[in-house]
DNA sequence: GTCTATACACAGATAGAC
DNA sequence: GTCTATCTGTGTATAGAC
């Protein structure tokens, strides 16, 4: 499967998201119109992801955010409580972006081969497809509370078990070289992460998402499988 | 080469590195007596590092910095003109550490195959002799201002082109097989930089910095040299 | 729901005694 | 060289008219 392939199946509109956003958390808004809300979110979703980008989210200051969303200062808290409760959104949802998506596509294949080749390039597409979640998610992790910081560290051991296990599974069944699995899933996941971390080094190299997945594979086979 | 006998000829004290950062920054700081400089400004950094590490240099404020060193705020500005040029100086002396090793190191080796180890490995010793200043570099290099910025992404693309030179050179020789070696590259400088960001996890792995090293090579000379 | 105006806290930075 | 006290700007957040 490519880039384009996985796109259609599990692409999803940033307005679609932000309406899910709006549900998991009506409870925190005091918007009530779904329309109005939805609209704006996304609005505010994308500034931010812009700003932090830049700066970084404690740099970015309210009146940033409100310039950039063109939504003035006080409309803006009508939509989440406060500046630090909207970080907390981002990140829970950015880990059920991930966590969703994942799971099943691990359930998929059988043969350890295909079923560790899929779930890389799952991780990798998913990162193309929300980017900013990604990218946000890793670079702000330390802002948020201790409680939702192991949360953060959970996410990246779930993943790497993930890839562990098919690791794990497929040299019992004669697929893979035995090995330090733990380690090599920890490289691979070091080898994802850099694609969403880095993205501006292979826009300027030319690299697309379907090479940089197919060059990670590579490598990760010549380590793993038998001649 | 492993990691001991790396730090007994690589290794400095932070001592000596403060000193080297008084050196190079005497005309921004009110204080003249390089024994007292050099002592505060140890607090200095390691509290720094330590508060960063936490929550970002941003989130970091001046006062946090006071108590944490025991430096009264208004002494902490005859050290430094403000916090912005304080993250500069950390910045430009990560920069210079990296730089001047590396470049050496390179030069040792004639042989393709022990020169890519030797470089990987060195990359990896220094990230651990310094990591406080790796780690930080990293994180805060989007905080930094523009021109200085470039010079970050350079420092990137600079130690990248190391690797990728060595590998292309190495398959005119026929050490190594044809390939993107940019790409390649790529992948392991993005492995390398696992180690000191996520050091939380290889302590909790019991993961030592040589067994990390040499997984890395492992996985690297799997894809890159002939059977 | 959205705006402008404003309260209030706290940041970076400096003054000036010691 | 170092301290305490203080200035000044700017940040988050709210009040209250529309």
């Amino acid at each position: 499967m490519d880039y384009t392939e996985f796109k259609k199946i599990y692409g999803i509109s940033n307005q679609n998201l932000s309406r899910e956003v709006f549900r998991n958390n009506k409870n925190l808004m005091r918007i009530k119109k779904e329309k109005t809300a939805v609209n704006n979110l996304e609005k505010i979703f994308k500034a931010v992801f812009r700003i932090a980008y830049k700066k970084g989210f404690q740099a970015m200051t309210m009146r940033d955010l409100s310039k950039k969303t063109g939504i003035s200062l006080g409309a803006l808290y009508a939509y989440f409580p406060g500046k630090e409760k909207l970080l907390g959104i981002i990140h829970t949802q950015g880990w059920i972006i991930i966590r969703k998506d994942l799971e099943q596509i691990s359930g998929l294949h059988e043969d350890p081969r295909e079923k560790l080749r899929a779930v890389i390039k799952a991780h990798i597409f998913l990162s193309e497809l929300f980017r900013p979640w990604f990218y946000f998610t890793f670079m702000e992790a330390r802002n948020i509370k201790p409680l939702e910081f192991e949360e953060v560290k959970s996410m990246e051991e779930y993943t790497q078990k993930i890839l562990a296990d098919i690791l794990t599974k497929g040299e019992k069944q004669g697929a893979f070289k035995p090995g330090d699995h733990e380690l090599t899933a920890s490289m691979i996941k070091a080898m994802q992460q850099e694609w969403y971390l880095k993205r501006w080094k292979y826009r300027k190299l030319k690299v697309s998402v379907d090479e940089f997945a197919d060059h990670l594979i590579g490598i990760v086979e010549a380590f793993c499988l038998f001649e």
